[in-house]
DNA sequence: TTCTTCGCTGCAAACCTTTGCAGCTCTCCG
DNA sequence: CGGAGAGCTGCAAAGGTTTGCAGCGAAGAA
């Protein structure tokens, strides 16, 4: 049903080869048969198929973007400046997620791997061993972790990290918790140690409580914890976190940042919305996509992978790009001055 | 680099079409020869070339989907569970952005048909009639719409509606506030022709305002707006505009409940988390994912388009189903009683 | 022994496009 | 007038897979 060449090239009398290349070197035919090459092919409807034109140059114009959870709000932002960026050049964005599951997750890996030019592997959670595994066999940038020798895009949340403990150290807080996220996370590792290190400096006690569920309930169910480790301000894994964690405060009895401060990690839109509004540390989500796609696109034209380009490019090893871009402290109002000393605070 | 099914022929001494069959009919090999030809393919990693496949069987195993906003909180459950339905059925999922805009999306839908099995178009703003021209190119699901002769599915955000507009009558409320959302939605026409008749029924009188940009932006706009209507109860074309409207009330000094009622549609996650909690209308939005995956696939293995399928299916009318998802109203803290009379408003 | 039947495997066409190469026609120069 | 060159077009192979058809050997029946 749907045209194809051979339709525009006997609707048309030229051979096929003079549509394709009207199509794919336009500068190499005849205006005159251009034109009606292309009316013949408007006409008709003709799109070229993407899967034939995939099988003889190697490339699908497809980039997959595997996610942890695409309905926790930090991916969103940055899973649309991915796909403007590719749509830009002309490349199509295919999404999966895996439930924060590292089996899904390189299940999803492999399957993609055929369909599309490379992968953009954002906050994995799989080892590094397997990543590098996977990369020998597509394409890949990795976002929001750091890989020896694969291209990578991070956000610098350490420094974001230290910068959210100094401001805590700054309103008197000694006595500081830090809510881990999920097992597997560069990112939490790179908070944990970022924020142990500015706390040591600064003499406070950080606590550390998790690996965590990354999400509201995550943050709430550890509450009760919060309360009774005694500290008077928190610095969650991410935002979602710790909304979870100030509601469940509230349901404890316990008013942020009165009692307790608060403080997320993201930067996401709802983190303006709630009551109070979250201080945290804000990351560039939407730059981190673009450059990513950049990072890929630019890699894939450096190494084709083409039927006919094979042999051609063997030895050189690409210089593998690793990005990192900064972070700020965002303050609002679910940070506050420590509470006078005497005041219970339910422990 | 990657093994092709030549390669593994080679390996294990058969022919390629024995390969290909060890996968596709495995029944039809004998089992000595399949667990040789398995052996070698785990061996070599074979992963069969989904595009070649494509060519042939006139199958690719991808659907598209495409929103209108992936950032909008509502969209992710829904593409959350049609990827997990879909992934079920060895289908991948193709997710695509509009940022609300018409031209996008038929681009959109037009740079993917060739590449999937069929395209979802969720809460599509282009029109009804484009909408028929493209289901020529591609099989396709309305989700959030009702096109004559097209698969849909549903949700009652008429009843929904009809439901919160009654909500308010029982609180009291005579003069109630629609917020409309984008020009175009189908969503917005059912909830401003149920909201319409149930406020009349009851008595009330229906101010639309609108259309709006269907965000917390959009609704924060209009705060000033509601205020001078002076009614006492918005019902908001979703959550994302009523929970920035309930911002932007607050800024003017207006509290929810106390001073004014707001109520939104889709119960969002994040609309259990905002003070005060929003009243507002649930959908079933998984739900929707997950049916409108098994209606396309149904589709598509009703009515073959593959390479050999021609002229085989000419003449049948499919029966296209159309599904209705029920809604319910969840009531929360964001509506109370009406003000008493005397109370000034600020308007 | 001869004929069927069955189970398995190989053959080759087909899907749609891209692209190196060769051939054609024309123009222009010597 | 002959030859070179440029501009355009056609030819055919290639890419990886599926699948209808045919062929082959062995087992069973007559």
């Amino acid at each position: 049903m749907p045209a194809t060449i051979r339709d525009v090239a006997r609707a048309s009398g030229v051979h096929i080869s003079t549509v394709s290349r009207t199509f794919s070197a336009p500068h190499l035919v005849n205006p005159e048969t251009r034109v009606r090459v292309l009316a013949c092919a408007e006409d008709l409807g003709y799109r070229p198929n993407r899967a034939a034109r995939a099988l003889i140059t190697g490339r699908t114009h497809n980039i997959g973007l595997i996610v942890a959870d695409i309905a926790n709000p930090f991916f969103p932002p940055l899973i649309k400046a991915a796909e403007g960026q590719a749509r830009h050049r002309d490349y199509h964005v295919f999404v999966a997620d895996t439930n924060e599951d590292q089996a899904a997750e390189e299940e999803l890996v492999h399957a993609l791997a055929k369909q599309v030019d490379g992968v953009l592997l954002c906050s994995p959670r799989m080892s590094n061993s397997l990543i590098e595994q996977v990369s020998r066999e597509v394409p890949v940038v990795v976002i929001n972790r750091q890989v020896a020798g694969l291209p990578c895009v991070m956000m610098d949340v350490g420094q974001g990290a230290r910068l959210a403990i100094e401001h805590l150290l700054g309103l008197g807080h000694r006595r500081i918790a830090l809510l881990g996220g999920p097992r597997g996370s560069w990112t939490n590792r790179e908070i944990r140690r970022a924020a142990g290190t500015a706390a040591r400096t600064g003499g406070a006690e950080l606590t550390v409580l998790g690996p965590n569920h990354p999400t509201e309930t995550g943050g709430g169910a550890v509450a009760d914890q919060v309360r009774r480790s005694g500290v008077t301000a928190v610095l969650a894994y991410n935002d979602l976190m710790a909304i979870g964690l100030i509601e469940g405060l509230d349901a404890l009895g316990l008013r942020v940042p009165a009692d307790i401060s608060v403080v997320g990690v993201d930067d996401i839109a709802l983190s303006r919305l709630t009551r109070p509004k979250l201080t945290t540390v804000a990351t560039p989500t939407a730059a981190a996509g673009r450059t990513a796609v950049d990072m890929l696109l630019q890699l894939d034209s450096d190494a084709p992978r083409g039927a006919r380009g094979r042999g051609a490019t063997a030895g050189d090893r690409r210089t593998t790009a690793q990005v990192m871009l900064q972070t700020e402290l965002v303050v609002r109002d679910s940070t506050g001055p420590v509470p006078p000393p005497g005041r219970d605070t339910g422990a």
